[in-house]
DNA sequence: GCTAGAAAGGTAGTATACTACGAAAATAGA
DNA sequence: TCTATTTTCGTAGTATACTACCTTTCTAGC
């Protein structure tokens, strides 16, 4: 096989594969079906596991902050927080300060669920990047990080609270 | 003497922003979401972008191949076709060979249509990326791919004819 | 030729993710 | 205080993505 063969640009994007969109819809396809794999037997999403594990130190939030932690729409976060009441892991008391608020807090089988899908979750992440060397992987979290710190006000589901990603001064 | 404290290895994956699946997702709604921005006008999703990109030469393709050229899960492909097909951008011939196929044929008005998103899809993976230098758009690329190749059989949706990446046959 | 299994398509149901709209409550400004 | 705006939640609708199950059709083995 030639060297160079045709020597494209990186910045052609004429093939599917050269397309860093499709390729990141591919691996986000993949790694939701790993975690699934990993975690078969609790039936949680990484979504939900993701919810589950802001509430994990008690802490009781409105949706809107949910949200905004993981990242995700504020109808998604209300989806996917109804969805863990109805299995007993959050309760969802209304607000006293604000009436129009709907919090959610972890309850006590919650707590416990996450702990028991935390073994799940380290194994989907360590099967996603197993194929990587160290600084593969440092250069891949690296280079995804970047790309979101630049993009994060392009979603529709910014993340706030940057500052321990960036370091920067609160 | 805490040579190693606080420095934490790369597979730690207690903290969100070093969980690759949590990145990942959170990079493809971005993407998603820059790509409608930039085809605004046109209406369009990438995952039917992909589509007719794939039927553009005036292929005739029945939906598993379709799925399988774009990874996407076979009632995904089904569902994708079918609003095309409504919106006149491709038609969808029994075949006559096998009477349980139906394929899928880009119409002249759908391919009008690609070469009308084209430059937009170009925008958007312009954008996607332009915090990057060339150096670290390669290596975000050469270490998208290895995952994907590493993992393709994981998803529920693998891709095949890969040969065009490996470099092998042909 | 016949039958078992594989393969293609379809429906139905769920989860994530978004848009658009509306109601209720809180807040900021005149 | 009164009003306009913002915030929060809700509903409804669409698209991607998957599972589970079903029918029809093709194919392989006998």
């Amino acid at each position: 096989m030639s060297e160079n063969e045709g020597k494209k640009s990186i910045r052609d994007f004429s093939d599917l594969w050269n397309r860093p969109g499709f390729l990141i819809r591919r691996l986000h396809q993949i790694h939701v079906a790993i975690f699934l794999d990993e975690s078969r037997t609790h039936n949680v999403t990484p979504v939900q596991f993701g919810v589950l594990t802001v509430l994990y130190d008690g802490k009781t939030l409105d949706q809107v902050t949910i949200a905004s932690q993981i990242g995700v729409d504020r109808n998604t976060a209300a989806d996917v927080v109804r969805r863990l009441e109805r299995r007993g892991l959050l309760v969802r008391p209304k607000s006293t300060a604000d009436k129009r608020a709907k919090l959610a807090k972890i309850t006590d089988e919650g707590r416990k669920f996450v702990d028991a899908v935390q073994p799940a979750m380290i194994r989907a992440q360590k099967r996603f990047v197993k194929a990587l060397s160290d600084e593969e992987h440092r250069a891949l979290i690296n280079i995804l990080t970047k790309l979101l710190l630049e993009s994060n006000e392009d979603g529709r589901a910014p993340l706030r609270a940057l500052s321990d990603i960036t370091g920067g001064g609160k």
